[in-house]
DNA sequence: GCTGGCACTCCTAAAGGTGGAGTGCTAAGA
DNA sequence: TCTTAGCACTCCACCTTTAGGAGTGCCAGC
């Protein structure tokens, strides 16, 4: 494991090597490598570079007399330091504008990015939904339905909406609820998910003299639905049925065992917010990711924002055996654009008159 | 293909070979068949038996010398005639109603009923959602969220909650809104939402100066919505990957464009409107649902209701070869519950004091 | 240090061979 | 007339064998 820096050519060998392998997913043989990358050595001296790109680790053969497959280390490299930037105009970013339009409501605009990475990469796209319990609280309003069924509604500063009926203890005039969404409003308003929550418990577990008849109401209210809107699903996944066309996962085992991971959905939770956390894009192979039901599979993430604040995190998983330039650069602009279309005071508004 | 009726004889055969077919999942044999079902004839006395109800196409020989798989027909005559009903103690409904509590967002019961449809059968669960257009518009509700944006809340009768941020042309105060809203409400509250847009787009084409101005913008604030708020998901699925477990769909061409299906909804969407507008269970075995994609497979599927009007449908997708017993009873029931859950006058509600 | 040559490895695909499960048919028994 | 045991036959599934090819490693010459 001599980590001896590489020479110019190797270096542009290993590159047209890992590019022949994800274009054609099978092991690269030095006389074939020599043909499409038309290069001015012989076989014989590809097979001298590789044997050291091997001792490396940045390739191996599956068997004595295969051609050569990157490994994750190989991969891991290619990444750092032999990408060319995809021409991002071959991307039509129209193309994408068209599916992500402003001012559309948040859920609507999560599941089409993911549509979007799916359907562009041909891989499964992914995004984690903003945690509704570090988002703000914006404004809560009550609505008689009828005589007994009040139907909350709460606003965040997101501009996601939740709503849930209620079925109160007594029945309330259009007027005092209207009245008792005021006050509970200039209290509350502005303050996190989790801090309302959490006030509210206190509020109720406290003297209730103190407070006022309707306040109580409305704490009560509140409380129910603040306790138990659920936090909805908080990862949106489409296109799997894309990785059934890989080979490399035609292993029944390993498919079946990514599947249940993205039903299950906890391991592919726990990278998206680590990535989140960190920022930037963020490219885990292979096992780089340390979940094992991930462990064929690279996963190509970058977060996005909110009025300028990292809320979520959106990527793309597929075989190690990836575009990554493309990908990158998708899941790069695809990024973007959603921040865009969930930043309510953009500069593109369409009716700023 | 002398249509002689059955004899009791070979009635419980045929029953007995279709059954251990569903357990095994392997071509049933004469001999196997005597032992596993224990039956007082010999295998001998079996083949001839068969040979009859393969000439009927109930049942066939994927080859010489293999043992008898059942046909379509055969299924059909299966469920029609020989199903003997599953014990309903056996799914403990008490743990379906607990994931099914009552007076929840829409929304969130379809999800939880899809889900539990795919955990419960280990097959792919499905639930067509209510189409909106033709749901009652109860109410409507303007919010001023900040100086140029107003969030437009829709309220259906079912009590799902649609909404939409719109940029209004001037500046609104809260209680010009509130005003906007109860005038727009008292005309159009109560009838279908394709209805309402259709009367609003008469109403922007026809001569403003007949409108009072404030009822002119909410006119115009509600088209915005009315016309751009998205149907949304029409089909929620849960649960494909459970098929994945099933050999008779390892053709991976087979597979890939099940999911596709899965995917592109179509054709699963007609199905589900189709058998809505018959109501009761309906089963689809292999072809006979119409649609291709769907062929290798079998659709259990039953209706749900709200306030007592059937509104959607659930079922469940998986292999010809299902447990078709216990799969019809866990539709029913699920159906049952979804529907309980989603009707609002049910008598089980937990406050009516 | 590069290259052609050569022996070697190991996979893949096709071609045989074998055993077992299952059938259809026939003829004898109830 | 229905049932059953027996028997020859079929065909798949599995294994082994064989050949072919792609590729390697290494050596010797340039």
């Amino acid at each position: 494991m001599s980590m001896v820096a590489l020479t110019p050519r190797s270096e542009r060998l290993l590159k047209a090597l890992i590019e022949q392998y994800i274009v054609e997913g099978q092991p690269v043989g030095s006389r074939s490598l020599v043909k499409q990358a038309s290069l001015e050595f012989s076989p014989a001296t590809v097979r001298n570079i590789m044997a050291d790109l091997e001792e490396m680790g940045l390739i191996r053969s599956p068997h004595t007399s295969a051609g050569r497959v990157p490994t994750e280390l190989g991969y891991r490299l290619f990444v750092n330091t032999l990408l060319t930037a995809q021409p991002l105009e071959m991307i039509n970013i129209r193309d994408f504008e068209e599916q992500l339009p402003s001012h559309q409501d948040p859920q609507f605009l999560i599941e089409a990015a993911s549509g979007l990475l799916s359907q562009v990469t041909k891989l499964a796209g992914v995004v984690r939904v903003p945690r509704r319990a570090h988002s703000g609280f914006l404004q809560l309003e009550f609505l008689s339905l009828s005589a007994h069924r009040v139907l909350v509604i709460l606003v965040t500063q997101e501009g996601q909406v939740l709503n849930r009926v209620i079925q109160p203890k007594r029945r309330y005039s259009p007027a005092e609820l209207q009245e008792a969404a005021n006050m509970f409003n200039s209290v509350y308003a502005g303050r996190s998910f989790e801090d309302v929550r959490r006030s509210l418990v206190r509020a109720l577990e406290q003297d209730s003299e103190a407070m006022q008849k309707l306040m109580r109401s409305a704490v009560e209210m509140a409380h129910e639905v603040f306790g138990e809107v659920a936090e909805g699903d908080p990862l949106v996944v489409s296109g799997e049925a894309n990785l059934l066309a890989f080979p490399e996962l035609s292993d029944r085992e390993k498919l079946k065992r990514l599947f249940d991971a993205f039903n299950a959905k906890q391991d592919l939770l726990s990278l998206l917010d680590q990535s989140m956390a960190v920022g930037g894009i963020q490219i885990f192979i292979g096992g780089e990711s340390g979940y094992e039901s991930l462990e064929p599979c690279s996963v190509v993430a970058a977060p996005y924002e909110v009025d300028g604040k990292i809320v979520g995190t959106l990527g793309v998983v597929g075989p190690t055996r990836m575009s990554y330039n493309r990908v990158i650069s998708i899941v790069d602009v695809t990024a973007r654009l959603l921040s865009g279309a969930l930043t309510h005071n953009a500069g593109h508004g369409t009716n700023e008159a």
